[in-house]
DNA sequence: AGCCGTTTTTGACTTTTATCAAAAGTCATA
DNA sequence: TATGACTTTTGATAAAAGTCAAAAACGGCT
């Protein structure tokens, strides 16, 4: 693939940034300089429970969702990510303890991947990245606080009544057996609340 | 009040962001001429629903609460704070919609009080607190998400069990009904585990 | 159109936790 | 030490959601 695609794949992540803060031209080249870019099929594995979250990625195209099993063995679906979002387990990224966590690909999807040292190394010697990485940890914490709110504060009904009139586009790419774990229900739960 | 107690009322805070990132003394002076101390007492609302949040308090001795009201109007814990850590309502703070939340102090409580535009002229006067800024986001972020993790992955008497261990002191300061809610579960359960 | 694998729905029953009401315990203080 | 306010416990019942098993529906493919 030519340059000139990857270029374009990083235009987006550019203007989330620079919504933020005004991105330098030396910034920008350091943020491609040490990332790259990843092609992957649906249902790959970015992430398993026990290894080190080391990775950030942006999601050129395409989605994920985060998961962890519980003490039965069931997936319980934590988050999902599209286009124009980051994606990290939280805990395991930002903790440095191995993740309890993974991340699997719904679709085929596009990424640009950093790893952590090369984000640390950015931190340090940009310091107005800082700002931008601040905004955006506010920003993904609120919608962390938000979703934990709606699971304590609403009944199994309430929270799908929400969640597909904030994100009725969701249902279309997700299947409702992993709807239902993300809202914390069972799927036949969900099945019933649904007529 | 002497100006010297004061100063020392600071030591903490200082301390606190200094195991982060060294703080240059011009910036340790922004940071007192950008705030004030505020002694409350007990019982005292720092935050009511439907008001802006526009303050971030840093808890120098005592001890506060967040929490909402359920649409029954029964109260529930989100947070118990305590010295040596920073309390605010994330929701309202980061967003700047008006909160959902009331911010209440657990005891007679020292607080170093900032105003969020203070703090604004803060992190664009000295970048590298916008690296402060972001490890503290992200600390108390997975503090948020390990809480959520709990309401959601384990059973009531689990996630009793869970806080006693990790923080029996807790149990000293705060009265079981408030700790009942936090858990999210009902005061009688509460007790029925404890047995 | 027909088949296979996956997803969703349905029914019967169980479990967990909430709710309501009352009793008992705790603590400050008059 | 008796009083009143508040907190915690206990008992009985109810509601919400889970589990298990089977049937039905759907989607992609030949």
């Amino acid at each position: 693939m030519l340059q000139e695609d990857y270029l374009e794949d990083y235009q987006n992540l550019f203007s989330v940034f620079n919504a933020i803060h005004p991105l330098s031209e030396e910034l920008k080249s350091a943020i491609i300089k040490n990332s790259h870019i990843a092609k992957v099929d649906k249902k790959t594995t970015l992430l398993s429970a026990g290894e080190n979250s080391n990775t950030i990625y942006f999601i050129v195209s395409g989605g994920a969702r985060v998961y962890y099993l519980d003490k039965d063995g069931k997936q319980t679906n934590t988050w999902f990510l599209f286009e124009n979002e980051l994606l990290i387990s939280v805990y395991g990224f930002f903790t440095g303890q191995p993740s309890f966590e993974y991340i699997e690909t719904l679709e085929d999807t596009t990424l640009i991947v950093v790893k952590r040292e090369k984000l640390d190394e950015l931190y340090l010697k940009f310091m107005e990245f800082n700002y931008i990485g601040r905004k955006l940890t506010e920003y993904y914490y609120i919608r962390n606080e938000v979703q934990a709110n709606e699971l304590r504060m609403l009944s199994a009904k309430e929270r799908y009544e929400q969640l597909f009139k904030r994100n009725p586009q969701l249902f279309q790419r997700v299947s409702l057996g992993h709807i239902a774990s993300y809202l914390g229900i069972s799927q036949e739960t969900l099945s019933r609340i649904r007529k």
